[in-house]
DNA sequence: TTCCTTGCAAACGTTTTGCATCGGT
DNA sequence: ACCGATGCAAAACGTTTGCAAGGAA
């Protein structure tokens, strides 16, 4: 399935602007891009797609359950293309971020709703450590 | 020990505005404060502290291990006193605010860490539900 | 042709900064 | 008296919105 076709399934008119956000998105599943970074990506490749626009279609992808939103220490937020469910473990020296899935964690997330007598909705779970990269370090 | 001397003691000069920001904090140690909001109880207490000197002072004051700086989804961060360390459970309805603290979880983080060869710095951990007070769905 | 979508620029809310003044020690 | 801390106003930052023009069905 397209992009084109997916944006369809999803209730989206197609244009030019989501298709090539969902683009970019899709062809870089393991980044977490930034509204900002996204923007110049398409500057690149000779879009010229306004910024606002790609907060507004970035909102309306995150609506449609295609992408995620990420707000992890900075203050920015960043976006990924939806996978299965999984929580992220970000280096504080390079950046890196590497993206896991616990099913204890899962579990013992549920438990301690239940202790507070919560009905769980979602969560937010992010480690900041040091990665063993030997090129770590390095960047950002 | 008074917030005088715990000023002293973190190497922070007393002055008015850090003393009386540390009071507040101090006196709501189950609240999550965004810096406004503080701002705002200082002027209701006849306090004239500018809003940058309130951001200025909470920054030394994390930076010192006195408080703790929360970001949670809002695109507002919140502060609260250092306490023994906890994660946090948000009722999506109304706002309240349960810390918790889970030995099993902290045991499951370091494990993760250390799967991926992390060395594992801090984490935030925040699940949002619903709560099941009475009262809850109100404000916010 | 009809609305929805877009680009641009201006507004927004939070946080930071420059600078002259003030205040702890 | 010194040097850091403060107040104010203005800037910076990411994000949102108003509006007229453009584009998909």
């Amino acid at each position: 399935m397209n992009n084109n076709d997916t944006l369809k399934d999803a209730g989206l008119k197609v244009t030019h602007p989501r298709s090539e956000i969902l683009d970019i998105l899709q062809a870089n599943p393991d980044m977490h891009l930034s509204a900002d970074e996204i923007h110049n990506k398409l500057v690149a490749n000779n879009q010229s797609i306004g910024l606002a626009t790609v907060y507004r279609v970035l909102t309306q992808l995150e609506v449609a359950g295609l992408i995620q939103k990420n707000q992890f220490s900075d203050n920015q937020s960043s976006y990924e293309i939806k996978k299965q469910h999984h929580d992220h473990l970000i280096c504080i020296k390079c950046g890196k971020i590497i993206e896991f899935m616990n099913d204890d964690l899962e579990q013992l997330q549920e438990k301690i709703s239940k202790d507070y007598n919560f009905r769980l909705n979602s969560h937010v779970m992010t480690l900041f450590g040091e990665c063993s990269d030997d090129k770590c370090a390095g960047k950002k």
